[in-house]
RNA sequence: GGGCUCGUAGUGAAGAGGCCUAUCACGCCUCCCUGUCACGGAGGAGAUCGCCGGUUCGAAUCCGGUCGGGCCCGCCA
């Protein structure tokens, strides 16, 4: 029966089976060291028998390979354990030489990043590039556990749509059996409607953006976790909860990664000490930014890039906190379904900003019908438009007030481990140039 | 859409008019090596310097074009 590499030291003493990739060879003449790779990792196999070296001659790393040897207690050994008068049995060799090394640190220079996913098959198998996507697994896996505590419902709503109606962004357009469908730049509609099942629901799932921008925190395939929350009484609300959920996500996973995180050299995680994310508003920004840095922005209707990454600068040498609100977007930013606050001529609208970067919209929606035609109007689109329809009937009978956010994962994943680019963060990712692997 | 950059063995880099018959590291091949873990040592193979054209006695190096990357801005998650 095979057992995997973690379990070897608890079987000293006796013959076991493994099975796993040939990960690296040494050879010292009379004494050979392989490491076998399976899914908990590494073990150590000394080979002394001439002819069980000989069987890798002209083998290369990632050989499928099986080993029955006895585990032996051994301090000198990683893992303080390996086999020993081992027998090997190639299950599936490999002759090809890999075009690039998989057992040491895979490159991630941003000029390189291209080599890092023409071999993505190949360097996905090195273990320190494993570790970013087990603690993309964890983030979203905490991310599901605060959202099911707190009663969120999840929900897989379509990504073909009928016609592209939200705006803001570019949209691709496919044939869709003679007519033109268009892919999803995010399930807006469909989790507002199921506010009205539900009261709370959250999806994670792809957007598809056709925006031409070539820039290390673009995709055009991107996994956002979208939340929409019912009965909101403030805004605030919605923004507490969006924060506590991304602490809650963020220290659950600096827990459990802890070596993973600081081998991959991340920044220490600061979270405010009261657990609340501090929160400026976008002309405070302005004037802080402006202040500083003798660049007037306040003209701006949105933060400038520069200004998110100085506020988290900020945020974190002032406040001790990684995670910072910019809140009240002007009106003239805004989309048609986001709630105006019409006292201050402000949006309810914020944006979580997470170690330079803005990696959620939090806004308030409208929700009164009435007043929906009325912006909807405003901002030039047909309400009488089929692609309207269904999402307007949900408002016509009765939704709540409600609130949400739109959290890009990728973001979040690239911003917790401290890479440069969000493609670092992604498997395969979709950008401007790439559609495959 | 605009701007700025970079293309040299399989991979990562050096070379910035003649010292280049192109250097180094890793990987690969052969041999030596009984405690390696980025093993070590000796030797070897591997590059028409992205492509096309130009300038020059001479181009990896300068110029133009072209193709392919990257970064920033706009926009966004």
């Amino acid at each position: 029966m095979r057992i995997l590499s973690n379990e070897v030291k608890d079987h000293v003493g006796q013959e076991v089976h493994i099975e796993g990739w040939l990960h690296k060879k040494r050879l010292l003449g009379g004494l050979t060291f392989i490491n076998v790779r399976d899914r908990r990792g590494l073990t150590q196999v000394v080979l002394q028998d001439k002819d069980e070296v000989e069987k890798l001659r002209g083998l290369q790393i990632g050989t499928v390979l099986a080993v029955d040897g006895v585990a032996h207690e051994e301090p000198r050994a990683p893992g303080g354990a390996e086999l020993k008068d081992a027998k090997l049995t190639v299950l599936v060799p490999v002759e090809a030489e890999p075009p690039i090394e998989i057992d040491k640190p895979i490159q991630h220079k941003a000029d390189n990043l291209d080599t890092l996913f023409e071999y993505r098959v190949l360097n996905i198998r090195n273990l320190q590039e494993q570790k970013i996507f087990k603690i993309r697994g964890s983030l979203t896996r905490a991310i599901r556990e605060f959202l099911d505590q707190h009663e969120f419902v999840e929900i897989d709503t379509p990504k073909f749509l009928a016609e592209p109606t939200e705006g803001g962004a570019e949209v691709f357009k496919l044939d869709y059996f003679g007519k033109t469908a268009t892919l999803a730049q995010s399930p807006q509609f469909f989790k507002q409607i199921m506010v009205g099942a539900y009261e709370r629901v959250y999806e994670i799932g792809h957007s598809y953006r056709a925006e031409p921008s070539a820039t290390s925190r673009h995709l055009t395939e991107l996994t956002m976790l979208d939340i929409e929350m019912g009965f909101v009484t403030s805004h605030d609300e919605v923004m507490d909860m969006v924060g506590d959920m991304t602490q809650y996500a963020l220290r659950q996973v600096y827990e459990k990664h802890a070596d993973d995180l600081k081998s991959l050299n991340a920044p220490e995680l600061k979270l405010p000490e009261d657990g609340k994310v501090p929160r400026f508003t976008v002309a405070q920004i302005h004037e802080m930014y402006s202040k500083a840095n003798g660049q007037d922005t306040t003209k701006e209707k949105d933060l400038i890039p520069d200004e998110e990454r100085w506020i988290c600068d900020y945020a974190r040498k002032e406040l001790g906190s990684d995670l910072v609100y910019a809140t009240e977007f002007p009106i003239e930013a805004a989309k048609f379904y986001h709630k105006v606050d019409a006292e201050k001529g402000v949006t309810m609208w914020s944006d979580l900003l997470f170690r330079g970067l803005e990696i959620a919209t939090v806004p308030l929606r409208e929700n009164n019908y009435e007043k929906m035609i009325e912006q909807m109007t405003k901002a030039g689109l047909d309400v009488s438009h089929e692609g309207f329809k269904h999402y307007l009937q949900a408002f016509k009978y009765g939704l709540p007030q409600h609130g949400g956010c739109g959290f890009g994962i990728d973001r979040l994943v690239e911003k917790t481990i401290g890479l440069g680019n969000v493609k670092e963060a992604t498997l395969f990712p979709r950008d401007i140039n790439r559609l495959a692997p």
